[in-house]
Parts: C-alpha cells; sequence; structure tokens
DNA sequence: TAGGTTTGTGCAATCGATTACATAATTACA
DNA sequence: TGTAATTATGTAATCGATTGCACAAACCTA
C-alpha cells in the first residue's frame, strides 16, 4: 500500500524496460513520441515520484546544501537562512540547517556529517577558530567540496566568502557619534579572535584618529552579546573619570542593555549620551527611544551567499574561484544617537 | 584527488571483499577481531567516509527531516527548529528547511520535493487550507510517511499535531483585561480559516462571557500581524462609540503597531487603555513601555514536535498513533496591561 | 576419525535511476 | 533490391553499502 512505484514497475506495465521509462521521463529525444506519452500517463496514473536518492547516488549530486550558524534563532542567522533558501530553492536545491550553538566540537562533528551525507557544498558562519577545527575545515577544501563562508569567515585559500565591511560599519557609526557632538566615544566589542569584532574595532578607532580624538583603551570592553553584559558595561563605564559620553557597541542587544542602565542613572539619551548598536535587531526600530544601528543586509548576504556558491558548483573549468564578495554596512540612524543639532 | 574512497578500495587494500570491510565497519560479530582492527585502521589511513546516500537508498531511510514553514526569519519559528535540531542532530537525521512564504502552491511544492527526497517525516505549520492542499497532505499519509503539524495545524485523521491551547491563551490573556478593570476589550485576529486565530478568539469570547462583559462585534478585527495593521485597527476603534478601553491582539505586531497608535493620540497606557499580545517576541519585553504577551513556548514545542515524530518512526506496531500533544500558554504580563489596582 | 558445530569470509543480489554500447527495425537512396 | 543511415529500444554496468545464503576451515565430540 505504502509501495512507492519505481521506473520498473511501470516499465512492468507497459511491457518495455526500465530503460526506455528513464529516457521517457527525462525527454531524451531518442524515444518515439508514442512511448513517451504513454509512459507519462502511466507514471501519472502510477502516481511515480522520482527517487532522489537513487539519482543521487548515480549522479554524484545530492541536491542538498549544507548550512552550519552558531544558531538559528536569531534574527541574523534566520534572515540569512531565508536568503539562502529562497535562491537555492529554485535551483533544486534543499536547505539542511546545522547549529554549533558555538561549540566547536559540534562544529566538527556538522561539517563531518555533512560530508559523509555528499551534499554539494556547504555554507558556513564560523563559530570558532582553532587548530582541529582548520583541519576539518581543510578537508572539506580538499574533498572539492564547495565552501563558502558567510558573515564569520576564517582566512583561508581557496575559500570564498561573503561578509559585510565591518571595518566601514564600526567607521560610520562611530563617525555618525562623533558628528553629534560625543567627544569620549566607548566601544563594547566582542570576541576578538573573530574577524568581525576585530573589524568593528578597527573601524571605531580609524573614526576616532581621523577625527582627532584620542583612543582611551579604558574605553573598550569586551562583552556578550546580550542585555546584561550592556548593562554592567555601563556601569563600569560610568565608573571612570571622565566617564565617556557615547556608545558605540558591536551589538544591539549590548546596547539595549547599555541604554536601559543609562536610563535608570538618569543619563538623558541623546542629550546627554548617544548610543549607537549593530545588527539592526528588529527591537532597535520598534522601541519608543528607537535605537540607532548599523544594518547588515542579512536577507542579501544569503542570496549572495548562495548565489557564489551557485556560480562555484558551475563552474566546470579546473581553476578554483575564490570569490570575496564584501557588502557595504548601512546606517540606520534613530533616535538614540540623533540630537537635533541647530548648528 | 577528490576522489572518495569506499569500501571496494579498503577490500582492495586489504586484499579481502567488501562485504568483509561493511562487517566490520558494522561491528558485525561474525568478524574476526583481527581483521575488524585491520578494516578500522585502514579506513582510518585512507581518510574513508561513510556515503549516507548509497547507505540511504539500500535502508529506505534517508535520515533527513523535512520542516515547512510559512517563513523561517520570524522569532517564532526559528525557535521551534532551533528545538526541532537539537532533539533530532543526536539521533541521526538532518532537518531540511522549506519555506512557504504563505504560498499554496510553493507548500504543495515543498511537500513534493521533501518527498521525492525521500525525507522519513514532514514537520510543518501549515499555511493553507484548500482542497488541493488536502490532497496532496493526504498523499503523504498514505504513503505512510509520518506528519506531524505544530502550531498551525489541520484537522485531519492519523496526523499528529503540537500546538498550544490557543483557547486558553485569549481566555487567560482577556482575563487578565477584565481584572485590570477594563470593560469594553477589543480584539485584534487573524485569518479565520487558520486554527489558532480562530481559537484565540473563541479564547477572549469565552471570557467575555465568563465576566458577564457583553461581546460587541464590532470590537473584533481581522488584521495581518504587522505593526501598520494595528495602528490602522486603532485608528477604526477608536471612531466607535463608545471606543474600547483594552486590546487582546493575537499578534504581538499588531499590538505594538495599536500601542503606537494610541500614544501619539495621547491615550495613557496602560491608565486608560490595556493592551495584550501573543506570541512574547523578543521586542514585547525590550520596550520601555513593555508588552504584556502570550509566550507560546516555541522551543518546548519543536522539541516535542520532534519527539513526537521520533515516537512515531521508532513505532513497530501496525497500529498508526496519533497524538495530540496541547502545551499550555504561559502568560507574561508587563506594563501595557498592569494598573496598579489598590483595590 | 567420521560427523557435527562454530567461525569467518566470499558471492551475488538489492536499493532505483542512469547511460554507454549493442542491436533490431525501419527508412532512404542509388 | 541491396546497403547505408536513422530511429527506437534493450542489455548490462554503475553509483556505494548491506545482507541472506553458501561454503571452507577449524574445532569438537563420541
Amino acid at each position: 500500500m505504502d509501495q512507492k512505484t519505481t521506473i520498473y514497475d511501470i516499465a512492468k506495465a507497459l511491457d518495455i524496460t526500465a530503460a526506455t521509462v528513464s529516457r521517457a521521463l527525462n525527454n531524451n529525444p531518442k524515444i518515439s513520441e508514442v512511448t513517451r506519452k504513454l509512459v507519462l500517463e502511466t507514471a501519472a496514473k502510477m502516481n511515480y515520484k522520482q527517487n532522489r536518492l537513487a539519482q543521487s547516488l548515480r549522479s554524484g549530486k545530492s541536491n542538498n546544501v549544507g548550512v552550519i550558524v552558531p544558531r538559528i534563532d536569531s534574527n541574523f542567522f534566520a534572515s540569512v537562512i531565508r536568503g539562502i533558501e529562497e535562491e537555492l530553492r529554485p535551483e533544486g536545491y534543499h536547505v539542511i540547517i546545522c547549529q554549533t550553538n558555538e561549540d566547536e566540537m559540534r562544529q566538527i562533528e556538522n561539517i563531518s556529517t555533512l560530508l559523509n551525507a555528499q551534499v554539494d557544498g556547504i555554507l558556513m558562519s564560523i563559530s570558532n577558530v582553532s587548530e582541529e577545527n582548520d583541519h576539518v575545515i581543510q578537508n572539506v577544501v580538499d574533498k572539492n567540496v564547495p565552501l563558502i563562508f558567510f558573515d564569520r569567515k576564517k582566512k583561508m585559500d581557496g575559500v570564498s566568502s561573503v561578509t559585510i565591511n565591518d571595518l566601514e560599519g564600526g567607521y560610520l557609526a562611530t563617525k555618525n557619534l562623533i558628528e553629534q557632538g560625543c567627544k569620549r566615544i566607548a566601544h563594547l566589542t566582542g570576541d576578538q579572535s573573530l574577524e568581525i569584532y576585530d573589524n568593528r574595532n578597527k573601524g571605531y578607532q580609524k573614526a576616532l584618529l581621523d577625527s582627532g580624538l584620542p583612543f582611551n583603551p579604558d574605553y573598550v570592553f569586551q562583552v556578550k552579546s546580550n542585555v546584561d553584559a550592556g548593562r554592567q558595561a555601563v556601569d563600569r563605564l560610568l565608573s571612570l573619570n571622565p566617564p565617556p559620553d557615547g556608545i558605540f557597541s558591536s551589538s544591539d542587544f549590548a546596547a539595549l542593555g547599555a541604554i536601559q542602565e543609562l536610563k535608570e542613572r538618569g543619563v538623558r539619551i541623546p542629550e546627554e549620551f548617544c548610543v549607537f548598536g549593530f545588527g539592526n535587531e528588529p527591537f532597535t526600530r520598534f522601541m519608543e527611544l528607537s535605537i540607532s544601528s548599523v544594518d547588515q543586509s542579512p536577507l542579501e548576504m544569503g542570496r549572495m551567499t548562495a548565489k557564489v556558491f551557485l556560480e562555484q558548483i558551475n563552474n566546470t573549468d579546473k581553476i578554483k574561484i575564490e570569490k570575496k564578495v564584501v557588502l557595504n554596512p548601512e546606517l540606520h540612524i534613530r533616535k538614540s544617537s540623533s540630537r537635533n543639532l541647530s548648528s
């Protein structure tokens, strides 16, 4: 009853061979119109569904692509995945999701099981950079399985990547704060082993330098990307002498925490203190005191990542393409950094 | 160079047959310890990776599970998927993501391609209810492919589902508004063909009834789940005579829009007007005027959906299990519906 | 030492679809 | 009418792993 009909069943029904059925179904020009029609009709009648597994085994293409992210329940990653899925579905690919939870072992496991599953490519945002990881990732490259990094990448020969210009994002956000009149801008950064945070930090420093403002290392805190971390950072920042009058946070969540803490302490935003976040999380624009933030165009990033993969998989040359796409960050300037400047 | 080593390669290297290699790798007790060790060592040396496609074709199990959602970039669905992935990964399953974008044709397409790909099960939140869809979904059941609905389900024999008690959620939220002293509570609902909205609506009406408050059809609007829809609804609600003094919205986004519009019109929340949302989106607790909302425990829903699938797939009896899991909604009462009651 | 077990491997089919090559049937053309 | 060209289909191998059955060797047991 839940028997699946195969081309053999169709063949038997029509007293022909499976080869003919296969050819008819694949529009092979060598098949007569009569037979083709007969096969198609019978296939429909018998409710035939192609078995992709068999096809994949034969062709060596699974039509599956693995996507590895730290977690899926973050607006950013979910949006990237949406972009990837929308771009790959029309091309006949299925998207397999793997989460690492920022755990190195899981990342290694995921890569390994994806390779076992014969995925046609791996699109990933790395969680961790370590020797062992390097080894496994290099393995993917050696196996000639297209690998594309997005957002959180890793410097590797022969690996394409799609990122945003984090340095520019950090630069522009900081510049905005400076233009608003902030003189002592603090920075909340993240795990420095990840390029994204390092680059945002560099952008921040470059902006200070370009504007002739001093760089004060005491104003830079490495925090987790959550609300509490932002609150705690403010707690410590306000105890400094002099305290800062602005924050560029690499995380919207930390920026929110900072704002909450500042408000509780009676600091007026943006009049006395400006805040700029990063990530353009939905809540940043929903707040009554909306939060300025750098948009990473995750949807576009996902689409682009998928496109780079498609280019790579359809590339028949023996020369490997190494493509580095860098998207431009976009500033969303909102109330948290908008003083009414009259000058 | 990117040649993949197969069990035949290992067999050749050791001058034995592939059958023996396969058995050794699968810890078949009929293999001598000497051979087993030799095979394992050689496999490691040759960097052998099992080809899951071949294995799947033979066994008829792909170890892939398809998850169909309207969209992935929503906090709710992303969290459910997180739960599903975390529960299924340890069991050796991969999760394939499909989005329908609420488009019926795409839903049909997705189901179809997932079946072609020989997934071991389909977990879905339906986008649409139509004749054609019924047909395709029934097809899944007939093929004996485990099918589980989550959140947005459909009444179908033999299909398990995991939902929350939406009626109870609507009831409790409305009750809360009543307890706060609201006398004329409006309701923003969604597509009535979806059970979830219908049930929340029913819960709302039941709460009114139980409390002896009149039900006024003019106070019920069907809206899209976005901010603008909430604003427009308030625009119309306030023109009624008498206008309502509270809103229970089936969507957090509409609730947010409603609040924004009310504030702009100078209506004080929660003093003059209370609002209760549904979904417990992250922003609801981040707002300065935090929004009361019904939590759907999406993570738990995802986990439970995966568990029900596992039970079903591991069930060897011929009797089909039809399991209906209903999770309890949890109220998160926040400022938007918290008057300081002294009585 | 003959006959019966046990143990470890090999043989070959199977899962379902595809395709190079072979071949039969038909048509074309001189 | 005979031969070449064309057309449509069949044969069988292949993708990689698994497994029922067969079988040889070694080990027991009376």
